[in-house]
DNA sequence: GGCCAATGTCATGTT
DNA sequence: TAAACATGACATTGG
C-alpha cells in the first residue's frame, strides 16, 4: 500500500479524478484489495527492474527532457506517459475506461517483471517513449499520418465512420501544433513539477487570466470544451481551465478527458498523437453517444462483450502492438514506418512492420487467465494421467515397514500374497511370509532387481505415496520441468551438463591465460566479455525457453571482462556494469588529472570526449598520468617480468614513479585475478545449481519409474492371483470336493509344472527360501 | 539513508 | 625466493 501510495502522484491523482467526474466508478479499495494475483500482475505489468532498465534507456535517449533517473518527477513521467498511451489506445480498441483506471490504481513499482505476463502499462509506456525518441522529422509524419490514421480507425473497428477526407486544415494545423508541443521540452518539463504545475493552475483557475484560446479542435464538443480551456503559451495546447462541475460530468467527453490529461503529461507521444486525437474526436462520439459512451466507460474489459472486438481479440490487438513497438525501438523504426504502404492501417498507424505475425496468443491467454493458467501448469499430462486412483489403490501394497516389503517380495509363495484372509487362511504375520511359493517363476529376475531397488528406496524413506506426490510435486514444478518425459532434451540436456562442466572449465583456464598474456582489448573481443547481468539474462533466456539442461554457449556468455572499464562502456547496454572507482584516489592526482584548464568553459565535442574518457579512466590511471608515467597501464600489468624489468629500465624513473608503476601492476594483476575468481565462484555455483537439478530431474525419474514398476506388479500380482483362484477353485479330489485353500496350496515347480500340495509342506519350502536371502545378507 | 550488486583493493596463502 | 595466481574480506560506487 505504501509503494502504491507512491504512485498516486498528482498526475494519477488527476486522471482518477476526472474518471470519476465524467461518471467512472473509480473503486480504488475494491482494486487494491483484491486478492487476484493474476489480475494483480496483468494490471501491475512492470516492476521496478524493467523500469530501471528503461531509466538507462530513457536517460541515454531522452536528455533532453532532462528527468533524472532519481528524480520523483520521473514517476509522474512514466504515469503520465502510460496513462496517454493506455488512453489513445482506448478509441483503438475500444479497451473500457474503467479497465485502464485499474491498472494506474494498481501499478506497483515493486512488483516483479514477469516475461510471460504482459505488461501492459510499461510495454507501451518503454515503447512509445523511445518512440519518441527514435521518432522521425514531423514532415514525413505528417503525410503518413494524414493518409493513414483515418483508415486505421475504419479497419480497427472504430465507432465512428471513417472521416479521412474530411479533415478540416484547422484539423492539420491543431495536429501540427501537437507535434510540435510534443517536441517541445520547454514548456512540458516544467509542467512536470508538481508546484510548478499547481501554480499554472492556480493561474488558470484565475478568469482574470483566463485567455480562452479559438477553437481549433473539431467536432462539436470542441465548442463545449473551449470554454473551459486555456493555451499554453508555448506549445498552444490547450488546458483545462476549470474542472468540470459535478452536474457537467457526463457531459465531459472522453476527448475533453484526454485533452486534460494531455496538459499534464505533455511528454505524450508525438508520434501517434495527432492521429489519436481526430481518431478520439471523431471514433467516440462522446456527446451525441452518451448512452454508449457511458456503457463503454462503465463495462470492464473482462465483460466487454459489447465491444466490436471480443475480449480475446482486443487483448491479442494491444499485446501485438505493444510488442511490436518495442521491436520497433530496437531495429530502425523509421525505416520501417515508412516504408510501410499506407494501404496496411495497422502498420501504418502504430508503425508496424505489415508482416509482422501477431504471436501473442499465450500471453494474452495468461494475462486474461492467468491464475488459471498458472494453476494448469501444475496440471501437467503426465499428471493427469497418472490416475488419482492409482495411489489410493497403491495403498494396500504399500507395506507398513521395510521388512513386510522385503519378505512379500522376497517370498515366493504367491498363494499368501494374493488369497485374502478369509480364502486361504494364512494371512497372519507369521504364516504368510513363510508359505511356499507357488507360483515364483512368475516374475522375471530383473523387475525383482528393480523391485529390491524399490526396497532400497522405500528403506530410505520413500514409499509410494511419497514418491506419487513427489512425482506431482515435480511435474508441477514447472520452473524446474524436471520431467524427462516432458522435454524430449532432458536426458541429452543432462549430458550436455556434465560435458559443459568440463568445457566451461577449460575455457575458464583459456580465458585467464589468454586474459594474462593478451592485451586487454583483444581478451574483450575474444571473449565478448559481458558482466553479471549478462549471465543472469542468459539464465532467464534459458528458463524462459525451457531449456534445463546447461547450454554450452552459456560459458561464452559468462566471461568476466578482464580489460579496462571504459571499453565496456562503449557498450551502451553495459554502462552500467563498468563502474569507475576513482575512490581513495590521491586527491592531488585527481585535482591534475581531472581539473580542466579555466579555460575548457566552452568545451568543444572533442573536449567533451576527453572528459568522458577522463571519466571512464580507471583511477591508477589517473594516478600514471599525474605522474607521467611514459607507458600505458596495459603495458605495466601485462607485460611479462623479464619486458617490464626491461622497460623500466629504459627510462629514468623516480622512486616514486616506480613505486606507483609497481603499485599499478601489482593491482591490475590482482584485479584480473579476482575477476577470475569471481567467475570461477559463479561458474562453480551455476554448475552446481545445473548439478542439483539434474539429480532433482534423476530422482523424479525414478520415482516415476518405481511408481510405473508398482502399478505394473500389482496388475501382475492381480492376474495372478485370478488365476490362482481359478485354477485351484476347479481342482477337485477323488470325491468330486473341491481342495480347501486352508489346507492345499498351489507351487510351481522349476520345470514350469505346478504342483498341489500340502499347506504345512509349502509352508516349510517357504521358511527355507526366506532363510536364503538372509543368509546371503550376512 | 539503507540495500544490493558490481567492482576494486589489500592481505595472505598457494603454485 | 620471486613472480604469478587465488581467495577471503572489506571498501566504494551507482542504481
Amino acid at each position: 500500500m505504501l509503494s502504491l501510495k507512491k504512485y498516486l502522484t498528482e498526475g494519477l491523482l488527476q486522471f482518477t479524478i476526472l474518471l470519476s467526474l465524467i461518471g467512472v466508478r473509480v473503486d480504488v479499495d475494491t482494486y487494491l484489495t483484491s486478492q487476484l494475483p493474476p489480475l494483480r500482475e496483468i494490471i501491475l505489468g512492470p516492476s521496478s527492474a524493467y523500469t530501471q532498465t528503461q531509466f538507462h534507456n530513457l536517460r541515454n535517449t531522452l536528455d533532453g527532457y532532462g528527468v533524472h533517473p532519481k528524480s520523483i518527477d520521473l514517476d509522474n513521467y512514466f504515469t503520465a506517459r502510460r496513462l496517454l498511451s493506455q488512453v489513445r489506445a482506448l478509441d483503438r480498441f475500444q479497451v473500457p475506461t474503467t479497465e485502464v483506471n485499474a491498472w494506474l490504481v494498481h501499478r506497483d513499482p515493486e512488483g516483479s517483471v514477469s516475461g510471460s505476463q504482459p505488461s501492459s502499462g510499461l510495454a507501451l509506456e518503454s515503447s512509445s517513449g523511445l518512440q519518441d525518441v527514435t521518432g522521425p522529422d514531423n514532415g514525413v509524419r505528417e503525410s503518413e499520418t494524414e493518409q493513414g490514421f483515418s483508415e486505421d480507425l475504419e479497419d480497427l473497428g472504430a465507432v465512428a465512420p471513417p472521416v479521412s477526407g474530411d479533415l478540416t486544415k484547422e484539423d492539420i494545423d491543431l495536429i501540427d501544433i501537437l507535434w510540435r508541443q510534443d517536441i517541445d521540452l520547454g514548456a512540458g518539463r516544467e509542467i512536470f513539477d508538481y508546484s510548478h504545475r499547481q501554480k499554472e493552475q492556480d493561474v488558470d483557475k484565475d478568469p482574470q487570466d483566463g485567455a480562452e484560446q479559438e477553437d481549433t479542435w473539431s467536432g462539436e464538443g470542441a465548442e463545449a470544451l473551449a470554454r473551459n480551456l486555456l493555451v499554453d503559451g508555448e506549445t498552444g495546447e490547450s488546458f483545462p481551465a476549470q474542472v468540470p462541475g459535478g452536474e457537467d460530468q457526463t457531459a465531459l467527453s472522453l476527448e475533453e478527458c484526454l485533452r486534460l490529461l494531455e496538459a499534464t503529461c505533455p511528454f505524450g507521444e508525438n508520434a501517434e498523437f495527432p492521429a489519436d486525437i481526430s481518431s478520439i474526436t471523431e471514433a467516440v462520439p462522446s456527446e451525441s453517444e452518451p448512452p454508449g459512451l457511458q456503457n463503454n466507460l462503465l463495462s470492464p474489459l473482462l465483460t466487454g462483450t459489447d465491444s466490436p472486438f471480443d475480449l480475446e481479440q482486443q487483448w491479442q490487438d494491444l499485446m501485438s502492438i505493444m510488442e511490436m513497438q518495442a521491436m520497433e525501438v530496437n531495429t530502425s523504426a523509421n525505416e520501417i514506418l515508412y516504408s510501410t504502404p499506407p494501404g496496411d492501417p495497422l502498420s501504418t498507424n502504430y508503425s508496424l512492420a505489415p508482416n509482422t505475425p501477431i504471436n501473442q496468443n499465450v500471453s494474452l491467454h495468461q494475462a486474461s487467465l492467468g491464475g488459471c493458467s498458472q494453476d494448469f501448469s501444475l496440471f501437467s499430462p503426465e499428471v493427469e494421467s497418472l490416475p488419482v486412483a492409482s495411489s489410493s489403490t497403491l495403498l494396500p501394497l504399500v507395506p507398513s515397514n521395510s521388512t513386510s516389503l522385503n519378505s512379500t517380495f522376497g517370498s515366493t509363495n504367491l498363494a499368501g500374497l494374493f488369497f485374502p484372509p478369509q480364502l486361504n487362511g494364512t494371512a497372519n504375520d507369521t504364516a504368510g511370509p513363510e508359505l511356499p511359493d507357488p507360483l515364483g517363476g512368475l516374475l522375471d529376475e530383473a523387475m525383482l532387481d528393480e523391485i529390491s531397488l524399490m526396497d532400497l528406496a522405500i528403506e530410505e524413506g520413500f514409499n509410494p505415496v511419497q514418491a506419487s506426490q513427489l512425482e506431482e510435486e515435480f511435474d508441477s514444478d514447472s520452473g524446474l520441468s524436471l520431467d524427462s518425459s516432458h522435454s524430449p532434451s532432458s536426458l541429452s540436456s543432462s549430458e550436455g551438463s556434465s560435458s559443459s562442466s568440463s568445457s566451461s572449465s577449460s575455457s575458464s583456464s583459456s580465458s585467464s591465460s589468454s586474459s594474462s598474456s593478451s592485451s586487454a582489448s583483444s581478451s574483450f573481443s575474444e571473449e565478448g566479455a559481458v558482466g553479471y547481468s549478462s549471465d543472469s539474462e542468459t539464465l532467464d533466456l534459458e528458463e524462459a525457453e525451457g531449456a534445463v539442461g546447461y547450454q554450452p554457449e552459456y560459458s561464452k556468455f559468462c566471461r568476466m571482462s578482464y580489460q579496462d572499464p571504459s571499453q565496456l562502456s562503449c557498450l551502451p547496454y553495459l554502462e552500467h556494469v563498468g563502474h569507475n572507482h576513482t575512490y581513495n584516489m590521491a586527491p592531488s592526482a585527481l585535482d591534475s588529472a581531472d581539473l580542466p584548464p579555466p579555460s575548457a568553459l566552452k568545451k568543444g565535442s572533442k573536449e567533451k570526449q576527453a572528459d568522458f574518457l577522463d571519466k571512464q579512466m580507471s583511477r591508477d590511471e589517473h594516478r600514471a598520468r599525474a605522474m607521467k608515467i611514459p607507458f600505458t597501464n596495459d603495458k605495466i600489468i601485462n607485460l611479462p617480468v623479464e619486458e617490464f624489468n626491461e622497460l623500466l629500465s629504459k627510462y629514468q624513473l623516480s622512486e616514486a614513479q616506480l613505486s606507483l608503476i609497481r603499485d599499478i601492476r601489482r593491482r591490475g594483476k590482482n584485479k584480473m585475478a579476482a575477476q577470475n575468481c569471481r567467475k570461477r565462484k559463479l561458474d562453480t555455483i551455476l554448475n552446481l545449481e545445473r548439478d542439483v537439478e539434474d539429480l532433482q530431474r534423476d530422482k523424479a525419474r525414478l520415482l516415476r519409474e518405481k511408481v510405473e514398476f508398482l502399478r505394473s506388479l500389482r496388475q501382475m500380482k492381480q492376474k495372478v492371483q485370478s488365476l490362482y483362484q481359478e485354477v485351484f477353485g476347479r481342482l477337485r479330489d477323488e470325491n468330486g470336493r473341491p481342495y480347501s485353500p486352508s489346507q492345499y496350496a498351489l507351487q510351481y515347480a522349476g520345470d514350469g509344472s505346478v504342483l498341489l500340495i500340502p499347506r504345512t509342506l509349502a509352508d516349510q519350502q517357504a521358511r527355507r527360501q526366506e532363510r536364503k536371502p538372509k543368509d546371503r545378507r550376512k
